[in-house]
DNA sequence: GTAATATACGGAGAGGTTCTCCGGAAATGC
DNA sequence: GCATTTCCGGAGAACCTCTCCGTATATTAC
């Protein structure tokens, strides 16, 4: 790849993280872009889609999820070791103003956007079978609704205690 | 108001309704206008927002949601009516490709959004009071979970016995 | 039944958006 | 230094939301 399209690619990857944390969904293509300094084309050029510029973006804070995963395998109490990765998920879901929980669940077509998928509910399988798993939760279910809690979470007023308060609504088993 | 008003406005709601199911959040008003036989003009005189005419459609399921709240008191199992009212919420905010839970969630400006939630919240507090409410929970905070597991639930590849397994892993309390 | 009035209609159009296409410029390889 | 490949950027087509206002229709008064 040539120097001056690496470059522009990653401007391009910078301003639309600047500009979904700000409008989400709403954000315009064109305003990355021109936020970028570059032509819509060469936007459309490198990224196909929103979902490929989403992806890209996502890619490299679910390598950290995963990696926190792998840490947490030692943690003392395997339980435990599942809260705190769960909630480390539903943070990070938590950001860009649902796009990232809108993005994580879709399975779609993406082979990146699957690739994640797998990293996670891997990471996630792991600790979850550390537990005993007494009551037969299934891992993509788990962090399904995890998901969803992250979503609605985001989309109420700000309220940092909330998203506590919410996955301690689930099952006793990981939740609290 | 005239008749032929009222005749266009109700030909929009029924038109809105099917497009809002088919395309959901991408729905175009254009079409809904053009499907329902009028003017562009004509629809936004009705309805100055998307978001009114989202909530001019969600009214009347919420007032039905509230009855069956009211009967379910009744119930002999507090715990048993609880969980199937929760059901029939998350039923609920499954339609419109995730429009009616974005716009059950988001409190926002409009009164009559407000009438709902408040419609909900009321019904939701009654059937959780009447079991006890042993682990204090937020009736609130109950609602937010249910509506991001629709939500969650409704974006998946169908699969009709995931909502009751999503619903399962709330808190034993509620859940199961 | 007719005239006067209030009300509602619909489409043109402004300004925004996504996404495509291609001529020209710039970087790379020899 | 030159040929070739690669990439850029903006013009533009097609769509969207939303507004404005002349026109048409329903209603009311007589």
């Amino acid at each position: 790849m040539r120097v001056d399209a690496r470059q522009n690619r990653d401007r391009v990857l910078a301003a639309a993280r600047e500009e979904f944390a700000a409008h989400g969904a709403g954000a315009s293509l064109n305003k990355i872009a021109q936020r970028a300094g570059v032509g819509p084309g060469t936007l459309y050029r490198h990224f196909a889609s929103v979902q490929d510029l989403l992806v890209a973006i996502i890619a490299a804070d679910v390598d950290t999820l995963a990696a926190t995963g792998r840490d947490l395998l030692a943690h003392p109490d395997p339980a435990d070791a599942l809260r705190i990765w769960l909630r480390a998920v539903a943070v990070h879901a938590t950001s860009m103003r649902g796009l990232v929980a809108t993005e994580l669940l879709t399975a779609g077509t993406d082979s990146a956007l699957a690739a994640c998928h797998e990293q996670i509910r891997e990471t996630g399988a792991a600790l979850l079978d550390r537990t005993g798993n007494p009551d037969h939760i299934d891992v993509t279910d788990l962090l399904t609704v995890v998901n969803g809690i992250a979503w609605a979470h985001e989309r109420l007023p700000a309220d940092p205690a909330r998203l506590d308060r919410l996955l301690g609504l689930l099952s006793s088993k990981v939740g609290r």
